[in-house]
DNA sequence: ACTGGTTTTGACAATCATTATCAATAAGCG
DNA sequence: CGCTTATTGATAATGATTGTCAAAACCAGT
C-alpha cells in the first residue's frame, strides 16, 4: 500500500510552489535552502512517483537532465518554456495531437507517443536580453 | 583551421552506415568490431561536431541518452522512431513548424526553437510484439 | 495507545554517460 | 622534409541518477 509521508508532502509542496520546471537536484537544494533535512534520493523517488502517477510532468531539458513541474493543466499537454528564466505556459494542441496521430498511423507505427516542446526566451528575458 | 582525419571520416561513414539513431557509445562499439582503433573521445567529439555542422541530427533518447543520426533530408525537419528497432523515418511537419511559431509568438516568446519526436513501435515490430 | 509487518527513508556506494586533461601524434603548409 | 598547431586517446574527473540495506516511520489491527 502507498503510505504517506512528510518527505513526500515536502516535495508536493516545494514543487507547487516552484514557477517552471526544475531539476531533482534544485528541488533538493530548495528544500535543504528552507530548512528540510530531506535526503536526495528522496527526492528523486518523489518526483519519479508523482511523475508517473501524472501528478506531475516531466521532460528533459535539452542537455539531457530531467526536469519535473506540478502542472495545473490535468490532461495531456504540451509546455513553452523560456530557457532563460524557466517561466512556463501550458498549451492544448489538439491540432499537434492530431498530427501526430496521423503521421505514426501513416507509417504503420502503434503504440505512438510524442515529445513536443517548445523553448523560447520570454518576453521578460528578451527585454533583458536586447538590453545587453 | 579545421584538419581532415580517418578518425572523423570513420564516424561519419559508420554513422552513415547506421539505420535509426545511435548513441556515442554504441558507435564506438561498433567501430572497434570491426576493427577500429578509434578512442572513445574522438567519437564524442566527432559527433558533436557532425551535429553542429548539420550534418547529423541529434535528440535525447527519453532516458537522456544523446543519439545521432546521419539524415538524408538537408533541412529542418522532425522524426518517427521505432523505440524497438531504432527504425526511423523522417517527417517534414510543416503544420506543427507553423503552430510552434504562432504559439511561441502569441506568448510574446522570442528565439523559439522547438523539440518534436514521435516514438512508437514499427510495423514490424508490432507484429513481434503481437506474436509474444 | 501499543505492536508487528511492511514500506520508506537516507547515507553512501555504484553506475553510466559525458567532459576535461594533457602528453604524444599527425595534418597541412611552405 | 621540418614546423606549427590541431587532433587524438588513455585516463581521470565530473555529475546526474540509481542501487543497497539497515534503521526509522507508517498504519492497520488489537
Ligand atoms: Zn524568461
Ligand atoms: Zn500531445
Ligand atoms: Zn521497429
Ligand atoms: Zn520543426
Amino acid at each position: 500500500m502507498k503510505r504517506n509521508t512528510w518527505q513526500r508532502e515536502a516535495v508536493r509542496e516545494a514543487l507547487d510552489a516552484t514557477e517552471g520546471f526544475i531539476s531533482a537536484q534544485a528541488l533538493h537544494s530548495t528544500l535543504h535552502a528552507t530548512g528540510s533535512p530531506i535526503g536526495l534520493a528522496t527526492v528523486y523517488r518523489a518526483l519519479g512517483d508523482l511523475a508517473t502517477s501524472g501528478e506531475a510532468d516531466s521532460l528533459q531539458s535539452p542537455d539531457g537532465e530531467s526536469l519535473y513541474r506540478a502542472c495545473t493543466t490535468t490532461g495531456h499537454h504540451h509546455h513553452l518554456i523560456c530557457r532563460n528564466c524557466g517561466l512556463t505556459v501550458e498549451i492544448a494542441a489538439d491540432e499537434v495531437e492530431a498530427w501526430a496521430k496521423r503521421v505514426a498511423a501513416r507509417h504503420g507505427f502503434t503504440q505512438a507517443a510524442h515529445v513536443v516542446d517548445v523553448f523560447g526566451l520570454c518576453e521578460n528575458c528578451t527585454r533583458l536580453a536586447a538590453g545587453e
